[in-house]
This record gives C-alpha cells, structure tokens and sequence, in this order.
DNA sequence: CGAGGGTTTGAAGTGCATCAAATAGTGTGG
DNA sequence: CCACACTATTTGATGCACTTCAAACCCTCG
C-alpha cells in the first residue's frame, strides 16, 4: 500500500459511517482513491452530471448547492473535515443531485461510488449506517427547515454560532471563529449579505456578544440561547444532529 | 390469516419499498399489523416519544409536524394512501422526529418497528430499498427547502398544484382539487392563510386558472409551468420526487 | 335560523431585499 | 513600508412581500 493509500485508510477508518467495514475494504477502496488539493472555487462537480465518484473533505470547506437558469443559487450545505458527499447520487440513477464547489483551498479524497454500492449491498452493517447517516442528515434538514419557516434573520444567525461551539463545556467565555467569509454565511442561512451584517448587529443588541471581524466572544452562551431558541422546537443543546455524510 | 391481515399483506405488497421483501416477512408483519380508522385531528403520535409502531395510511390525510414551546407549528409533510411515516425513528434511537396528526379521517395501518428492523438487517435487497426511499425523500426535502428561498408564494402555490396533476398528460385541460382545507395547503407552503388567499388570486391573474372553492381548473398547465417553474432548479416534469416513505 | 369554522378582504406594520454608496480589509507591486 | 486595486463588509434609503390584526363574508350543519 502507498503511502497516501495508507493516509486515506487511516482517515476512513476514523469516521463513524465506516466502522463496521473490513479493513480488506478499506484497503481495496483507499488503493482506488485519489487525494487532491484544490483552490478556491473549483468544481468538484455539477448538478445532473453522471456520477462515478464520491467525496471525502480532508481539510477546507467545500459548498453544495443548485442553481436556476437564470444564476440563482440555493446553498444545500457546506461541509469541511470528515464529511462525504456526493454518495448519494447511488439511489440516484447514478447523477449528482447538486453541484458541488469548494469555498477555500481544501484537500479532498476522491473515491468510486462502485465500491461503495459493492460494500452497502454486501454488508448490511454498513447499509445500516449508511441508513443511520442518512435518517439523521434528513432530520438536519428538517430542522434547516423549520428554522426558515419559524426563526428570523438574528436567531438563524445565534442558532449557527451555536452549533458552532463546543456545547459539552457550557458556562463561561466562548469564542466563536467563523469557518468562511460572512457572505457565504449569509447564504447558508438563507439571506443577503445586508441582511446578515444588520441581523448580526441586531443580535449583538440583543445578546451582549462581542463582534470583532470574523471572531465572536461572549461571558456565556445563555442569552445566546435564550435569545435564538424560542423559536425553535429543538431544546438547547441539539448537537445530536451532526452528521458526516452529505 | 385473519381477513384484515390478508388486506394490510395486499397493500404491501403493492408498495415498491417493499417489492423486495419474502412473502413470508409480508404475512408476519401484516399479523402484527392493526388497521384502524380514525376521525380527523387524532394524534398518531407525538414528537420525542418513544417508537414502538410505524404507520401507513390506506386513506385519508396524516400531517408530520413539530412545534415551539410557545405553540407555533412548522409542518413538515402532509402524507395520504400508501405513505408510510415514524419508520426513521428506528434510526433515532427509538424516538419519534416529529409528531403526527390525521387532519382528514383516515384509515391507517399500524405496524411494528421490530419487525422493521429485523427486516432491514437481514434482507440486504430491502436495506437497500430503504435507503432509496431515503434518498429520494431527502432530495424533495432539498428542494422544499431551496422553494422557500427562490420562489415566492404564488410561485410556490402553482408548484404545489403542478404536483398534484397526473404529469403524464400534458396539454389540454386540467382539473385540480385541494386535497385538504386551504389553510392546511397554506402552512404547508409556510405561509399564513391570508397569504394563500391572496397569491392564489394572483396565480389566477398571472396564469388563467380558474378557482372555485377548492377545485382549480386551466385548459393548459403551460402558463402556469413557466410562471411557477421560474425560480426553480429542475425542469418541468419534477415528479420523479415521488415518494413511499416519511 | 343561528353557530362556528373556513375563507376573503382591508389596513397597517415588519422584515427582508434591493440598489447605491461609503468604508474597511487584504494582497500586490513599487 | 506605502499606494493602489480589488474584494468584503457596512450603511443608508427605499420598496415589496409577507404578516398581523380586525372585520366581513360564506358555508355547512345542527
């Protein structure tokens, strides 16, 4: 096995969704598997495309979206680390649901979806997973969903800051990063970069956090919560939906 | 085998999630299997329950939903004849996602999680199956979410009526008929009552449908496809979205 | 007939989008 | 290290879409 084969096992090995596969598996995929880096906005691929491989995000941040014919995008979602995309274009008479771009220069593992048709058919662990991946991915866009419908601009905003913390030590100083630039977070949230600017201040109003460029600080998550919350029908820490396969 | 059990094993059988299962695993779950009617606003089950059964409605109107402590709903599907719904709890530790609720009388088959379970587990053939009912559902979900951002209610209230219509036929007249109240039609759409009320007027400005009360009639859906369709990222025919399973 | 739900209409308010322009930030070559 | 170009972000002004609240209307059914 080369060197960058044995990497990619070693990163597969790690994720969830691939636990109860064989290491002969393992192995027979990452032989067939490519890694590469790749700039900012590259095309990894495009919506209806045939589809003859998946994605695995080493590093950066990669979006997923479709477009109107007249340039209108809708952002599904954007992955990083550990995340996989593309496989479900399986149940899917083998064509890209969505096209799929990367945001920042990211480090990608290209893998063949035959393989992993080969693996769900012959384990059922692995379809079982596979299943479990997809049941909670799906209650994540539910709940995408849900907050369109019931959250306004400055609660979507707190909401994603949340899920963008580590909910395992509440109480005291958070500092939040965001992962890309806020146009991009804008989007993902289903508004205008105008609006995400306002709707940011609005909530710093509102919730005492600090804002310094990309950077948000605050004494404690609790007026985050309180604040972004109400509308939801999810209590606080609702960390369980985080997913890998996209 | 009871009468009753024999229907519940016909009704399966013409389903196409389980078009891979023996007939063996049909006549042993349809035993299990109660069929019931229930009056409009029964509660099938509440969100965050425990999940013994899953359902699937003979006829009739069942909405999936979830609400905020303060009352406000977001419904999240409204299924009828041959959808089944509370299956994916299997992969949620047992829990119901969301609650359900007939909003018609109906006829609704109760079936056994375990039975489910053991299926899927040991019949690679029906994992599969279920992963593709999955995936599929996952995909109309995408593209409910990418609706509420790109088009606007009218849009989203001629998109919702071309659904409805046998696609097969095209040209020619058409005659439409709301499945449920307007107002139903109306938070499935995530708009308020007086929203609907409105855009579908203007529906009739912009396409020349008729409306009378609940039943829709054009000669031709072309005017209403290009207006609805505008804002959307799949072509005309998009009713390969189909699904079984909820 | 009268009660009560569903539906429509009207008036007013809110939130977000849009367009335009200013400002801050970042990377470049000098 | 600075000036410039270019992009990201913010701010202001305005408009439109949808919501909200209130009231009328319309059905259906006891």
């Amino acid at each position: 096995m080369t060197e960058t084969a044995q990497t990619i096992h070693d990163m597969l090995q790690r994720l969830e969704l691939f636990s109860s596969c064989s290491d002969d598996f393992l192995t027979k995929i990452s032989s067939a598997a490519h890694l590469t880096t790749k700039p900012k906005g590259h095309m990894l691929f495009i919506h209806e495309d045939q589809a003859d491989y998946f994605y695995l995000v080493k590093s950066g941040w990669v979006k997923i979206f479709r477009e109107t014919l007249d340039g209108d995008q809708a952002i599904v979602d954007i992955f990083t680390n550990g995340h996989i995309l593309g496989e479900t274009s399986i149940f899917q008479d083998d064509i890209y649901p969505y096209s799929a771009e990367t945001v920042e220069p990211s480090e990608l593992v290209q893998l063949p979806l035959s393989m992993l048709k080969d693996e769900i058919e012959t384990n059922p662990k692995f379809a079982m997973a596979m299943l479990s991946s997809m049941a909670r991915y799906r209650k994540q866009q539910d709940q995408e969903l849900e907050h369109r419908t019931l959250q306004n601009a400055p609660q979507r905003i707190g909401c994603f800051l949340l899920r963008l913390t580590d909910q395992s030590q509440s109480g005291g100083p958070v500092r939040i990063h965001l992962p890309y630039d806020k146009t991009l977070v804008a989007s993902r949230l289903g508004m205008q970069p105008e609006t995400f600017s306002r709707a940011l201040k609005k909530l710093k109003q509102e919730t005492g956090i600090e804002v310094k460029g990309s950077t948000i600080e605050t004494d404690s998550l609790d007026r985050l919560v309180r604040y972004s919350c109400a509308a939801c029908t999810s209590e606080f820490p609702c960390k369980d939906l985080e997913t890998e396969s996209g």
